[in-house]
RNA sequence: GUGGGCGUGGCUCAGUUGGUUAGAGCACCGGGUUGUGGCCCCGGAGGUCGGGGGUUCAAGUCCCCUCGCUCACCCCA
């Protein structure tokens, strides 16, 4: 049996590709538009940086991260997550120095052994980004509000929703609520809520048992036991959504799987997707740098994953078509060959896509080959054009053709074609 | 980690109650046009029927094991 990929990770092929090269384009479009700058941070750390900063009971660092000893015995993880390594390196390199708000955006691969499933690999691509060094609420709605546009131009319909899980001042007080109330519920739950009550009672809450949720319907809600500071900032985010015109809501039992957020979460739902629904997310961090060892600077961010987005461009027909070639250089006979050869790579350095067949098949093979490239134009030389010092030009939308002189000169015919082609 | 579905040429699939050289469409290559594409016609190449074991005179078809893919739970992008 030959060797295939491991399981959970996938080969983009040629024909994907283009739909992703073309999320890439609008996302650093987008952020180049707000402002931010790509940074690009090693896939490697230390696992120590994930576990103080994704939090030690989470399931991605309990049961999901590729973590290995490397060749002196230290503890290497690829990175799970991007925002881990961009604040590492933020404060490794002093960056809020340069400026007092730093905008970064990177993309690239993220690893989590779970078990693969629709929208769901063990490597996967995040457009990311992070905003540090400013805590104020209209920060908030202008990332979501670049999220939104982001979507909105890769003709994407996904709805926003949003919620506030307070701070380290108020969070606590409304954990033990929720326990408390739980507690009147003990035996009732299911299977996951009961182990949950104790170890993790804000994830109850988004529960898919319909048992359950009938129970949480009189469950307490964080939006009632913020503090005045997170309130009074959930409020201002809310009418800064709105000052921008982006439609949202609030969904209060929305909860993170990552420990670092802090007031503002949100995701960017989809319902196209199965499963998977959540095409983009994220929030506010405002300990996350200083747990780090740097400054105490506050930080929001989000991530959007690529095949999630590729999937639902390719489901509403978005699929991009490869783009064709200029000129298709047919040859027949050795001199003709030759001739072509040259031309064709004189014709390259001009700026032209060109492409001719080197194993010299049949004309009509390569005029086969010509239609399939989605050339524009071929030009068909033969030994019998080169003894007269001609070429046919062929259109191959209109199939008109038309004999041109192929002068002795091959870079000055490729600069006079490049010309014409590109004129058209 | 737990369930369900599926594994036949590159892709999508047919394969009757187990029975002779395993088929089709698409894609690929060649020919029909001594030098011309997208349609059509003809031909060709391409398969250890996921793998192993078993039952049988005979297994792609039945049984067991195993591997892989996939969807869902969980979790999340």
């Amino acid at each position: 049996m030959s060797v295939k990929a491991l399981k959970g990770f996938k080969d983009i092929l040629p024909d994907e590709v283009e739909i992703w090269q073309r999320i890439e384009r609008i996302a650093r479009d987008i952020f180049h538009r707000f402002g931010f700058s790509e940074i690009k941070v090693p896939i490697l750390e230390k696992t120590d940086l994930f576990v103080r900063s994704i939090g030690e009971a989470t399931d991605i660092v309990e049961k999901e991260m590729y973590t290995f000893t490397d060749r002196n015995g230290a503890s290497i993880t690829m990175r799970p997550e991007g925002t881990a390594s961009v604040l590492r390196s933020f404060v490794e390199h002093g960056l809020h120095v340069r400026q007092p708000v730093q905008r970064l955006y990177t993309i690239g691969p993220m690893f989590r052994h779970e078990r693969p499933q629709k929208g769901r690999l063990r490597q996967f691509h995040q457009l990311s980004c992070e905003v540090l060094g400013s805590d104020l609420p209209r920060l908030d709605a202008e990332v979501m509000a670049m999220a939104w546009l982001i979507l909105k131009e890769l003709g994407l319909s996904i709805s926003l929703e949003m919620n506030s899980l307070g701070c380290p001042a108020c969070r606590p007080a409304f954990k033990k609520t929720l326990i408390a109330f739980l507690q009147g519920h003990a035996g009732q739950l299911c299977e996951d809520c009961e182990r949950r009550r104790e170890t993790n009672p804000l994830r109850v809450l988004d529960c898919k048992s319909a048992n359950c949720q009938e129970k949480y319907k009189n469950a307490p809600s964080i939006l009632d036991h913020l503090c005045e500071g997170c309130g009074d900032h959930f409020q201002a985010v809310k009418q800064g959504l709105d000052v921008l015109n982006i439609p949202y809501s609030v969904n209060s039992f929305m909860v993170r799987g990552l420990d670092y957020y802090t007031r503002t979460t949100f995701e960017l739902i989809t319902d196209a997707l199965g499963a998977q629904s959540a095409v983009g997310a994220g929030g506010r961090y405002d300990g996350l740098v200083k747990q780090l060892g740097g400054p105490d600077l506050p930080g929001i961010g989000f991530g959007m994953g690529i095949e999630r987005l590729a999937l639902l461009l390719r489901q509403s027909g978005q699929e991009a078509a490869l783009p064709g070639i200029d000129l298709f250089v047919a040859a027949l006979g050795e001199a003709a060959q030759e001739t072509g050869y040259t031309l064709t790579n004189t014709l390259r350095t001009k700026g032209l896509k060109a492409a001719m067949d080197l194993e010299g098949r049949s004309l009509k093979s390569q005029m086969k080959q010509a239609g399939k490239s989605g050339a524009r134009f071929a030009l068909i030389i033969g030994d019998d054009e080169l003894a007269k010092g001609e070429g046919v030009l062929r259109d191959m939308t209109t199939r008109e053709q038309e004999t041109i002189a192929l002068k002795q000169d091959t870079a000055a015919l490729a600069a006079s074609l490049a010309e014409r082609i590109q004129s058209q």
